[in-house]
DNA sequence: AGGCGACGAATGCATTTTCATGCTAACCCG
DNA sequence: CGGGTTAGCATGAAAATGCATTCGTCGCCT
């Protein structure tokens, strides 16, 4: 029962809550990356679509919704946009005619790549500058935690 | 001697891509938490405000924005809401009349602490449930990150 | 004091997200 | 097979958000 052995600067709750100092950091690290997105007016959710379909031959909405972090509902919303702007196609799998497969046109895998190129620049620099986060394999741990945190898909 | 050195699963680029591990990270752990607010039907931005005016005395709305990781006026028309909800009050600061301090009201404040307390017995949960973060002192890790990644004050 | 630039908050409109629900196709089980 | 249940996606109205701008106040500087 002893709070103290820890060093929470006690000022604000949230500043030593786990659950904001994820947030925080994701968002602000993420900030970064973001505006330069924006220079080039590609909005977080289409990105993070993008991100998701490089190498893909066809993701299902449902399963882009989770990955992207998103509802299913605004994940056929922003693909309706991203059909509109040529970035993506949809195509109906023919296994399972409920399923709509989403892949990239042309126009969309180069946009992908490039950014993916870019990301992957701007990561390396993050990591440089937080040597500490690297020292304790902050990428292993945080898979770690998403892979036993990861829903039990009922049953 | 860890067999991470080269890259893991090369099977997507996001499940190896930093700024994602921490989105999805933070977005699968808190969902836990935010369900429970769901159930009492307490929208995430309404409770990071709460939560980031326990204990406080009146924060400025910019203030409040950028904590809770929202633009400025979003927060204006939260705080509307919350005003409206009497959850918060707004008083003009009488050194700088530009300023208003956002406080909790008495049924703000009970609602505050009482979910402050379920997140802590949360948090409590989920380091308990992955060991390993609470070992290499995420927490600790965490605030480092964010303090010296929250220095360039842009302008 | 007067003017100018910066700051803090609010507003308006367009866009996006949410929540609940609807619809079709597949599954399951008697 | 048929009826009920579930999975996958779409839709529509209402709410929330983003972006640019506006309004009022302060600080500074001469």
């Amino acid at each position: 029962m002893s709070q103290s052995l820890a060093n929470p600067p006690p000022g604000r709750f949230i500043d030593d809550y786990l659950l904001y100092l994820l947030a925080r950091t994701s968002h602000l690290i993420s900030t970064e990356f973001h505006e330069l997105l924006r220079r080039r007016g590609i909005s977080v959710p289409v990105w993070r679509v993008l991100a998701s379909l490089v190498g893909s031959s066809g993701e299902t909405v449902t399963g882009l919704a989770e990955t992207c972090l998103l509802q299913q509902p605004t994940m056929t919303k922003l693909l309706d946009r991203m059909v509109r702007d040529g970035l993506v196609k949809r195509t109906q799998d023919t296994r399972d005619r409920r399923v709509v497969r989403v892949a990239l046109t042309a126009r969309g895998e180069m946009m992908a790549t490039d950014l993916v190129q870019a990301a992957k620049l701007h990561e390396t620099e993050v990591l440089a500058r937080h040597p500490e986060a690297e020292a304790v394999g902050i990428k292993e741990l945080l898979r770690a935690v998403v892979a036993r945190q990861a829903r039990p898909r009922r049953g």
